[in-house]
DNA sequence: CGAACGTCGTAC
DNA sequence: GACGTACGACGTTCGT
């Protein structure tokens, strides 16, 4: 055999890849509720043969929609098929443009199927000495395998060349027709022998050779098989025409002409964005990136010289436009970073003025000289700066002794007002979704992960003009996402009104920070230290050896297959599961599953808490700085990071010993004041429920008041069990709970739970109605509201998929309630902010966690403190209930409880 | 060997 | 599958 083959033809079979990418990729789709997994599988396997064999001749076949041969000759054929879900439909076409403009030829041809032609292309280019390797999981392909034509199935791994075949079914490729004939394809409904399977099918094509060998013979052929065969000799030839694939089909396209393309970059740059597929898109604008500066008006400087520095001063002192401001650091983290360069800009040009990069030529400006020419820019309050994050701004330059004014405009929060799951991304997400053009993300820029490079370690030159373009970009982001606020008065007002002066309490929170006494903390993690070795000493002697009490896998191991536990659950995977419901159960039984239990909570508090704190306290100031997130939640609410200190334990002994270690200074009281029932009072408000507001308004013991609705009884006669029932009933309401998740909180059955449930609607009959209303109003509007105006779209409320609409329904409930909960005490910290830098300038907010605020008070004034940011609190905003504050104090935050 | 994912546990 | 919003530690799996 000669090997002048140059080039090999590789056929994707486009049908068989997007439905196994379709059912193998679970919930993947873009944040506009599109669905996308199927696409992305099959690109995914497109891009990897393309970077494997980049030479090739290539194509990808599909089906064509509506009827073939194959119908024509058997109406019933792939009759037991499901319906194709409109979810996998609503990607063909799209796929299907994506792969022509990736340069990939693409055939379709109506009354035949993709194995048809890709039978015919493989069979004219093996006659051309051109080897061929098919890709498909579709095992009547295999009928085509000879020397030159092999079959890859990336799905199940495997590889078909001759021996392959062989290997997998026991017969040569020449038989695989004759093969499945006889046993048939339940996948296309296409009928075999009856009695007959893989073992006889084998056994008579060993000893005949072939399907017409065997029907000669067929007298010769014992058991049920042969009766059945020799009872379906007209059958057999059907099925034997239906699975032959056809091979000599008239195409358009010759072997040689299966070339790839040019790339379309502007058809595949709108696809990946309409997917959300940003790390190709990336990929994408790194090798095409020469559009953008080219068409954005950038008229960029970097800014070397005291003159120039000055003159840029002077330019933006005396325009009255805002202006755009961009800090670059060694750190994200507020409190340590050192300040690298910074960006200015207006609609008309764009500043760079570097101060600290590694490599530079001509020198960079000395940071001090530079910052106390820009200080009194940055702390104009005339001068309005507009930023993404401009609390982190503050922050770092709070460090630099520079206060921050004129805090206008945060790019990140209008984002985030305007839709708040979809602007979940970062600048360069917000540019594609909001422009229409690409700017370089960061991490395109400098490398991610491990390989990140600090910004102080690129050149000037590769730098400038990744911040130009982000100045650009700001300032148009600024005027469009205006441009949105300015149609909705109430997202403007939640913007101008809660978010931008929320950001400033939070900006002094954060560098404030909370003391932490390190020594508390370390004395316990000694302790649970000991605890831990000794759980650990008492599991691995139960178990007869050592082994990782984190690890699911071992403990599956030694419950299951060593000690012979039942298995009372199991993982998707089929696994023998091991979560906290299984080994509470077992708890009842065995001593092991109590140990690990116990074990796993207190190593809980050593890694997450009595370890980790202590780390984070910052040198300087000795106090502990969170980030407080203010654009992440769906609802509205903050999250705390680095740490968290919104899941500080408080419902465990040991957990609450943690709290005491939240401490005062000397001279100071913690004092943290709760909002007490704010989201069902909200509830109370909203659904204009009659019973539900006058038991607020007598002040009563709300979970108590249900129970005695729901129950019938006396206030005064209602058990504690049923007060636990009709909390766990309340507290479901606002999470949208089904009567499965109350039966299982409460450990009754289910139709006990519905009793319940039935019986609180009938006594709150508005409560139903309001959820009812809430989710009509979801469907209709695509979003549902909080009494501030906040909105949560929820692209999902229509689907098809009854888990997913399900899922925004109960998202649809509760984020009005939730919503409306962290409006309020959004504004109640702008009041209690207010109040105590004009009068009480000593004291201090130190801490937000949903519900409460917490604060560090001067001794002196507590009473009066106290008095005030109650009244603050509670006057927040005026409901149709009372809005009820619980305060108290303490020399720590356990203490103030 | 580091990144990504899944499970678990803490808070409101 | 079944109760909403988060962050983060850990083990396992995946891909380079």
């Amino acid at each position: 055999m000669s090997q002048k083959v140059i080039k090999e033809l590789i056929l994707v079979d486009g049908t068989s890849y997007l439905y196994r990418a379709y059912y193998a990729i679970k919930n993947l789709r873009t944040s506009q509720g599109e669905a996308s997994n199927a696409i992305y599988g099959v690109i995914n396997m497109l891009r990897k043969i393309l970077k494997d064999t980049p030479n090739a001749y290539m194509a990808v076949i599909f089906d064509a929609a509506g009827k073939n041969f194959r119908d024509e000759l058997y109406p019933d054929y792939k009759g037991t098929r499901k319906t194709t879900p409109n979810d996998l439909i609503s990607q063909i076409e799209p796929l299907q443009q994506l792969i022509q403009a990736m340069g990939i030829p693409l055939l379709c041809y109506p009354g035949v199927e993709a194995d048809d032609v890709i039978a015919t292309l493989a069979k004219r280019a093996a006659e051309q000495d051109i080897y061929c390797l098919i890709y498909s999981s579709d095992k009547d392909l295999t009928q085509l395998v000879n020397d030159k034509i092999r079959m890859l199935d990336t799905v199940n791994n495997y590889f078909y060349d001759f021996q392959g075949v062989v290997n997998k079914y026991g017969v040569k490729p020449d038989q695989i027709v004759d093969y499945l004939t006889l046993i048939g394809d339940s996948v296309d409904n296409i009928p075999g022998v009856d009695g007959v399977g893989k073992v006889t099918a084998k056994k008579w094509l060993t000893e005949y050779g072939s399907l017409s060998e065997i029907i000669a013979h067929a007298e010769n052929l014992k058991g049920k098989g042969g009766i059945s065969l020799r009872n379906s000799l007209d059958k057999i030839a059907l099925s034997q025409q239906l699975i032959t694939l056809k091979d000599d089909l008239i195409l358009a396209e010759q072997v040689l002409d299966l070339q790839r393309s040019t790339i379309q970059v502007d058809k595949l740059r709108q696809l990946y964005q309409r997917f959300e597929f940003k790390s190709w898109l990336a990929e994408l604008n790194a090798h095409y990136s020469t559009e953008y500066p080219a068409q954005l008006a950038i008229n960029g400087a970097v800014i070397y010289e005291l003159s120039a520095l000055k003159q840029c001063v002077d330019y933006f002192n005396t325009h009255t436009t805002p202006v755009v401001l961009e800090l670059y650091t060694d750190s994200i983290a507020y409190m340590q970073a050192n300040i690298i360069g910074i960006g200015l800009a207006n609609k008309d040009k764009q500043y760079y003025i570097p101060f600290a990069h590694t490599q530079a030529t001509p020198l960079q400006l000395d940071i001090d000289t530079g910052l106390q020419i820009l200080k009194p820019l940055l702390e104009n309050p005339r001068l309005l700066k507009i930023s993404y994050d401009l609390k982190w701004i503050k922050n770092v330059l709070n460090q630099y002794h520079i206060h921050l004014q004129g805090i206008y405009y945060d790019v990140l929060l209008a984002a985030y007002i305007l839709d708040s799951i979809a602007n979940r991304g970062a600048l360069e997400d917000l540019v594609m979704r909001y422009l229409d053009y690409t700017i370089t993300a960061y991490e395109d820029l400098a490398g991610k992960g491990k390989k990140k490079a600090a910004c102080h370690t690129l050149t000037i030159a590769l730098f400038s003009p990744f911040v130009y373009a982000r100045l650009y970009a700001l300032e148009e982001l600024f005027e469009i996402t205006q441009a949105h606020l300015d149609n909705a008065p109430t997202l403007q007002a939640l913007f101008s009104k809660l978010e931008m002066p929320v950001l400033e309490v939070l900006s002094a929170m954060e560098c404030q920070g909370v003391q932490i006494d390190k020594t508390i903390l370390q004395q316990q993690s000694i302790e649970l230290t000991t605890e831990i070795v000794n759980l650990e000493q008492r599991a691995y002697s139960i178990a007869g050896k050592t082994f990782n009490l984190h690890s699911p896998k071992q403990i599956q191991d030694i419950f299951f297959q060593q000690l012979n536990y039942p298995v009372l659950a199991k993982t998707p995977k089929g696994q023998p599961s091991t979560s906290e419901a299984v080994l509470q159960e077992l708890a009842e039984q065995y001593e092991l599953p109590r140990l690990i239990l116990e074990h796993r909570s207190l190593a809980k508090l050593k890694s997450t808490y009595t370890d980790k704190l202590p780390q984070l306290i910052d040198n300087n100031t000795a106090r502990v700085h969170t980030i407080y997130h203010q654009a992440v939640t769906s609802t509205g609410r903050l999250s705390s990071s680095d740490p968290n200190l919104q899941n500080i334990p408080i419902r465990t002994a040991p957990g609450r010993r943690i709290r005491q270690s939240f401490t005062a200074r000397k001279g100071y009281c913690i004092v943290a004041a709760d909002y007490s029932q704010i989201e069902l009072r909200i509830m109370a408000h909203i659904a204009k429920d009659e019973g539900l507001q006058k038991a607020f308004q007598e002040g009563l013991d709300i979970h108590k008041a249900t129970a005695a609705e729901v129950f019938a009884v006396a206030l005064d006669k209602v058990s504690a069990e049923q007060r636990h029932s009709a909390k766990a009933i309340n507290f479901g309401l606002i999470y949208g709970m089904s009567e499965f998740g109350l039966s299982k909180q409460l450990g009754i059955e289910r139709s006990q739970a519905k009793e319940y449930i039935d019986l609180y609607f009938q006594r709150y009959p508005s409560v139903q109605s309001y959820m009812q209303t809430t989710r009509v109003i979801a469907r209709e509007r695509g979003y549902v509201e909080t009494l501030y105006g906040r909105r949560l779209y929820l692209p999902e409320i229509n689907a098809s998929n009854l888990k997913r609409r399900q899922a925004a329904e109960r998202m649809a409930i509760n984020a009005p309630m939730q919503g409306s909960a962290a409006d309020i005490i959004k504004q109640a910290m702008i009041d209690v902010q207010a109040y105590l830098l004009s009068h009480a300038p000593e004291n201090v907010l130190i801490m937000q966690v949903h519900d409460e605020l917490v604060l560090e008070v001067l001794e002196t004034q507590r009473q009066e403190v106290m008095a005030k940011v109650k009244q603050l609190m509670e006057k927040a905003v005026v409901l149709q209930v009372p809005l009820i504050a619980t305060i108290g104090y303490g020399e720590n935050w356990d203490e103030a409880h």
